[in-house]
DNA sequence: ATGGTCGGGCTCCGA
């Protein structure tokens, strides 16, 4: 079983891309993130006719994040719990195959020292707290999508330049740990403990070219989950792609 | 220190 997530920068900007990577890497479970539109605009008919199922939590312009899977998508919960009042399409989790798996797309948090690195805080937090309670049911479980954290230097280019933005902050990086250490397993690092393993590279400056990256989409499992993992990696192919997301998709394999 | 590039939806925001 192949699971996946990529952050696509706009699904209908990169529906001919998703679609083509959807036929050649063939996974069997897809957490989407930023999708930039409405529920109702997703499009549905087209994920379909590549053989997909879909459940999308949409909103305008905006975040959104849908997970696509080859089989049926069972009993999903569409917000993170904790906050009645946080209205953004971040979080949406669900069943498929027997597995428990989320779609995330973690607030950013730039600029430090404002009302949006507060958020990304309080939303790590909520992060945490159901994390625990999904470990307690003792499934399968996938926690997957665009974190906005680089987890340490080895996940950063160049860590000075790096230095400031939320993305690297001790505090950002205490709360991934803290959900981490939990009993979460990191795929891509089981694999590729100490190489550069970026999911993401940004439009200024040629970065893709240089490899001037950052890993910040993230996989991570419950032991259940982890004693089934075979496999995990970096796709580039998609960002080399003309008109590209700035992330490319991460991936794992479990053994049915 | 600044600004470089995208996508969305409309003259600027978020990343």
């Amino acid at each position: 079983m192949k699971i996946a997530t990529w952050n696509v920068n706009s699904v209908k900007a990169r529906l001919a891309h998703l679609t083509r990577w959807l036929k050649e890497a063939a996974p069997d479970v897809v957490m989407l993130q930023e999708l930039k539109c409405q529920t109702a605009d997703f499009p549905r008919l087209e994920i379909e006719a590549a053989g997909y199922q879909a459940e999308v939590v949409g909103q305008k312009a905006y975040n959104g994040v849908a997970i696509l899977a080859k089989h049926k998508i069972e009993k999903p919960i569409h917000a993170l719990p904790g906050d009645h009042g946080d209205d953004h399409a971040r979080y949406l989790e669900a069943t498929v195959g027997g597995l428990r798996v989320a779609s995330i797309y973690l607030p950013n948090g730039n600029p430090i020292g404002t009302d949006k690195f507060t958020y990304k805080l309080k939303f790590l937090e909520r992060l945490r707290a159901h994390a625990l309670e999904l470990l307690a049911t003792e499934a399968p479980v996938v926690l997957a999508g665009d974190w906005n954290v680089c987890p340490t230097d080895e996940d950063v280019w160049d860590p000075k330049a790096m230095a400031k933005d939320a993305l690297c902050q001790p505090e950002s990086r205490a709360a991934f740990r803290s959900i981490l250490h939990q009993g979460w397993t990191d795929a891509i690092r089981a694999f590729h403990p100490h190489s550069r393993e970026y999911t993401y590279w940004d439009y200024f400056q040629n970065r893709f070219e240089r490899d001037h990256g950052l890993r910040i989409d993230h996989l991570l499992l419950s032991p259940r989950a982890a004693d089934r993992l075979t496999d995990a990696g970096v796709d580039r192919v998609p960002r080399a792609w003309e008109k590209a997301s700035d992330h490319t998709p991460a991936w794992c394999t479990l053994a049915d």
